[in-house]
Parts: C-alpha cells; sequence; structure tokens
DNA sequence: TTTCTATTTGGTAAAATTTACCAAATGAAG
DNA sequence: CTTCATTTGGTAAATTTTACCAAATAGAAA
C-alpha cells in the first residue's frame, strides 16, 4: 500500500506538494437500514481515534482534495462532499495529546517528524459525505492504522477538535437534507415510500409522519411513481418510485422545506 | 498610519506572525434607509477593487482574525461577522492580473514582494459582516488606499474571486436573516415596525407585506411592543418595539421561518 | 376649529399548508 | 378463503399564510 520510503517522503517533502498549514477533514456518515453510521479512524502510531483527513495538493480545488482524501484513505470514491466549516483555533490541536517520542520508537519511520511541517499549526476545512455503508468497505489506506463505522451515538471521543466537527457536521447535513437530493445517495435508483421515509428518519433523527411525508415529496414532484411494485413476502406489494432531479435542483433555489 | 519600515517587515517577515497561505476575506455589507451597500477597498499600488482582508495571526481564532482584519482595513470595530465559505481553487488568484513589477516602480517599499511569502499560493477563509453604514466612516488601514460603500448593484468588477465571494456571502447573509437577529445591529434599540420591515426587505432584495410581516414577528415574539410612539410630523405616531433576544435564540435553535 | 393627507394598525376572510388519523386495498401464507 | 402485516387513498381539523379593507391618528393646512 505504501511503503517507508513514501512515507519518509511525505514527512520530509510534502510540503513541496502539498499547501502546509491547511488540511481537509471529512466527516464521513453512512446509512443502511434505518441506522446512521459515521467512519473513524486512527492515524498510524496515534492512540485515538480520528475523522479521516489529509492535505490538499497544490494543483488540486478543495472538493477535488476532498474527495481525494476519502479516496485515500477509506477506499470509497465517487462520494457526496459538501463543504460546510473551517475550523482554525489555535488550540484546536493539543500538542500534549500528541507524545511524538513514543510513536517514533514505535514507528521509526516517523523520526523527522518533529521538525516536519506535519507539526505547524494547521487549519481544517470541514467537509461532510453521506454513503450506503453496506455498500462499502472501508480500508485503511495512507498513513491510517484503521478504518470503520460507528454507530452516531456510539462514536468514541474523538482527538483534536473532531467532536465538534461531527456535531457542526451532522447539523449541516440536516438542513441540506430538506433541500438538496441527499436521500438520493442512499437509495436505488427505483424504491419505495417506506425507504426514503426510513431514509429522512435516520439522518434527522426524529419521527415523520408516514402517511404526510412521503405524500409531500409526490405533491412537491420531488419524486415520481412508476408503473412497478415490489414483491415483499406476505404484504401488499409497494409502488416504487423514482427522483425527479429537475425539480429537486428548483427546490434548492426556492428553498422548499420538507417539514 | 504605517511606515514603510512596517510594510518591508510585514513583507519579509510576516510568516512569523501570521499564519502563511490563509487568508480571511470580509464581504461588510451596510445597511441604511433601504438602501443596502457593501465596503470595497483598494490594496495599496493595485489597480482594481476587492474585498478587505487579511490574515490570520498564529494565536488568534479565527474569528478574532475577522473582527481584527475588519478593524486594521477599515476602522470599524465590533461588527457582526458569520464564517460562510472557503474558497480554495488553485486557479482563484490570476496572478497575470498582479503586474508586480509596475507595483514595484510606483511603490519601492514593495521591492522583496516577489519571493515573499505573500506570493505563495492561499486560501481564503470567507466571512461576511453588517452594520449600519452611516454610523461608520470607513478608513483605509495598513495597505489598503481606499476603502468605500457601493450600492450592492453598483460594485465595480472585483479582483480575483471576489465577486463569487460578494455573491455566496449575501446568499448566506439571506438564509440567516431568518433565524438570526441580524436587523439588531441595523436598528437603534427601539424601532418601528415600517423601520424593521424596511430593514427586512432590503436585505432580502425583494418586497414582505407591510403588514403582514411585522404581525408575524410580533405573534413569534420576536419583538416587543412599547408603550412609547415616536414622533414622525404630520401622521399617526407609530409604537415603538424592541427585540426579545431570548425568543430569537430559542428561534435559532428550532430553526423558525420568517416567509 | 375643522378638514385634509399620509401613515399606522386592528381586523378578517379566503387560500394554502400541515397535522392527525381512519379505513380500504393488497399480496402471500396458512 | 381467511388472516395478517403493510401500503395507500382519503378526509377533517388545525394552523399558517396571503390578501386586503377600513378605522385610527397626528400634525399641517385651511
Amino acid at each position: 500500500m505504501h511503503t517507508n520510503k513514501e512515507v519518509e517522503d511525505f514527512i520530509e517533502n510534502g510540503y513541496k506538494t502539498y499547501i502546509p498549514h491547511i488540511s481537509i477533514d471529512c466527516a464521513i456518515f453512512g446509512y443502511h437500514d434505518h441506522q446512521l453510521k459515521i467512519l473513524v479512524s486512527q492515524i498510524e502510531g496515534f492512540d485515538g481515534y480520528c475523522l479521516p483527513g489529509g492535505y490538499i495538493k497544490r494543483t488540486e480545488t478543495l472538493d477535488e482534495a476532498a474527495g481525494r482524501i476519502v479516496e485515500e484513505k477509506t477506499a470509497i470514491t465517487g462520494l457526496y462532499l459538501q463543504q460546510y466549516k473551517t475550523f482554525g483555533d489555535p488550540d484546536r490541536i493539543k500538542w500534549n495529546e500528541l507524545d511524538t517520542d513514543r510513536i517514533i520508537a514505535k514507528l521509526p519511520v516517523f523520526k523527522k517528524i518533529k521538525s516536519s511541517w506535519l507539526m505547524d499549526q494547521t487549519i481544517s476545512i470541514g467537509y461532510y459525505a453521506i454513503t450506503d455503508f453496506s455498500l462499502v468497505k472501508p480500508q485503511p489506506g495512507f498513513m491510517s492504522a484503521s478504518c470503520e463505522w460507528y454507530d452516531i451515538d456510539k462514536v468514541p471521543p474523538l482527538l483534536f477538535d473532531h467532536d465538534q466537527m461531527v456535531k457542526d457536521a451532522l447539523q449541516a447535513l440536516r438542513q441540506q437534507l430538506y433541500y438538496a437530493p441527499i436521500a438520493e445517495k442512499l437509495l436505488p435508483k427505483k424504491f419505495t415510500l417506506t425507504e426514503i421515509h426510513a431514509v429522512y428518519e435516520a439522518l434527522l433523527g426524529k419521527r415523520l409522519d408516514i402517511r404526510n411525508f412521503p405524500k409531500k415529496l409526490v405533491f412537491l414532484g420531488l419524486i415520481n411513481k412508476l408503473n412497478e411494485k415490489r414483491n415483499i413476502g406476505p404484504h401488499r406489494a409497494p409502488y416504487l418510485y423514482s427522483f425527479n432531479n429537475r425539480q429537486y435542483s428548483r427546490a434548492l433555489k426556492r428553498g422548499i422545506s420538507l417539514t
């Protein structure tokens, strides 16, 4: 995956390729079957958990960098990514949380990290993303030791200011959910009203009337009823629906709300 | 205000005090008497116009930095400032728009700028602010040559990506207006319904029913009716109102909308 | 003093939207 | 052909939004 030589070169010369002092951290939310999770990883050699993050190449846009970072750290591609806030408190990184001597003792490849560009003050741009966690097997990538889904209410305490990042990201996601086609990323092309209802309930963390909510989606033209049904065992077969992206982008402009 | 020595020192050694590669740019909106304006400045030696901006000290939070930058560049203090988006396209600064040779020829104090930290790639954090432009006389400060209010629909084309910044800032301001006590910054402690109505119309750039809009503000408890009237010449004297901050912060949490 | 004018404000009816929830329809299993 | 769990059409009530009328009012003009 990544050789010692690559890591050493990143520590010593990374600032030539990447912009120093700025990073991107991604809160990647995963939904499946009524559950909301978030992807938490460990940096190689570090003790605690944190959000997957990385640096911006000098040739990239921020959105491109966020996409690449997610791909490098988790092997997930093509996520819906959204910038939501930039974090820059001078004490956002508690340097005493990082026992560099112990890390170097454990992993000698980090021997030059103390005087490297990585130890400089860093401002971090927060992105959130959303995906179906059952379709995706996160893989620890460059410099990350692990990479796992946690239930949103069972996230372990995170390093730095990443707890706050998760909180703010979730708030931003929930606001956007009302007028951006986020649910589209979490459902198959054809889905039932019950399914889309469950997505919104899980992401918003609150109950929505099972009858009125889908009715409004149809009324607003955000989804289209198809002439097909799905077989779901010994019950009435539900109709299938598909998204109407044209209406969604209009809703975005006008600022429709989905209660 | 600032000596040549200070400018030279900033160019040569500023990176020790400030974090390089990151700046803050502020879209400062000004309201008064139905009019919406924005503060546009000129950097000393540069040709075009741009938003007032600056760098972040290594000891500051982002909000503190934004406040200091506004103060340094415009002599305005105590603004309501809000971070809204971070801009980082690698080509957001068109270096060929900057004729450094000509600037140096005009102002020799800039002679070392070409090889300085200021010419490096920079990501910018966007803030917006709002104030009453009649109460405030902007003063060009450190390294800015001018500093003036422009009608929001008569802003000259701006350098870099600052046109986009103005657009995004205004959009963010308008969204926030529905649940943050922004109008409070633009009105005296005691104000009439007509006055607050005018503020919202100007900031949103659209008409709001003169009767229903204030009625809703009262109904939601966002403003309180006082037992005083104001004398306004040969017409019926309007009642005075004041803000109810407690209700406002509750509205913020619940996400009330003001149509 | 009375009339006039411009503005503020109480009010209300109609329209639209949201909320709550009933009961019929449905598809397969027993 | 009955049963069961689920989907879905429907509707009535509650609430909110929209549109707009007309009375109240304060000083200026007559």
